[in-house]
DNA sequence: TCACAAAATGGAAATGATTATCATTTCCAA
DNA sequence: TTGGAAATGATAATCATTTCCATTTTGTGA
């Protein structure tokens, strides 16, 4: 946990939501700072293997990158202003579990996202 | 559905399983097919929107195309060899619309897949 | 405080997927 | 047959991400 690090999670904590790392970067360097993109990168990529900032990806496949609570969790995005809720699982822990023992998997994964408007859109 | 559409869905029903679009053009042309990587983009986006193919990403955001069938569904995918099993989701339908609700979103979607080792691997 | 190695940093170039252009070819209905 | 629309594919452009590498900063023992 260095310097970039915690300036990463500082704006990350300021703007909350998702953010790419091209955006973090354009945010830092608009107010002041010089920090460079390669550094940004690098940061994430810790944060995330440190399981401080969730990674999930565009429509397009850019990696968008969240400060997360430190509980497996989903997640419930606004497609109109990215406002994100952290939400509980539990049905869908049980369902992987499930399908997973149906069809003989073992060391299981799964990814599960909401995504719709939310009241303020 | 062109005839570049039509050969796309083949390459697929042969192949089974997930692959990108520079894999799917690399196995046409060792086949003797001079289509183009621009032509394959196209296919697979038209294939994408007509709901005849499934579009989802490797972990390094990478475009990844599949045959699928025409009710929504999720996957079950191996990490080992690729296999790929559609499992209905009844319990992430469930999970999805009442979240939504809960929390005042509308125009709802959502994304769910699992991925393991399956048995053969 | 000083010297020095390890870690961190950032600019530039490389990479690789995807998309945009655009000239050419294929289709097809009149 | 013909004129225009659709399809095609080579090439160039984009753009996020990674690699490389030289420089700076940091930490530590003498
Ligand atoms: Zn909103
Ligand atoms: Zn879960
Ligand atoms: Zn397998
Ligand atoms: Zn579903």
């Amino acid at each position: 946990m260095n310097k970039s690090d915690l300036k990463l999670i500082a704006v990350l904590e300021r703007t909350g939501g998702f953010a790419s790392a091209q955006e973090l970067h354009q945010i830092l360097r608009r107010e002041g700072d010089g920090i460079g993109l390669t550094t940004v990168y690098r940061a994430l990529q810790s944060l995330v293997d440190d399981k401080i900032v969730d990674l999930l990806r565009r429509e397009d496949g850019e990696a968008i990158y969240r400060l997360c609570g430190d509980t497996h969790h989903h997640h419930l995005v606004c497609k109109g202003c990215g406002n994100t809720v952290e939400i509980e699982g539990g049905a869908i822990e049980k369902w992987a579990k499930t399908m997973a023992e149906e069809f003989g998997f073992r060391e299981v994964g799964h990814t599960a996202e909401i995504f719709g408007i939310c009241s303020k859109c």
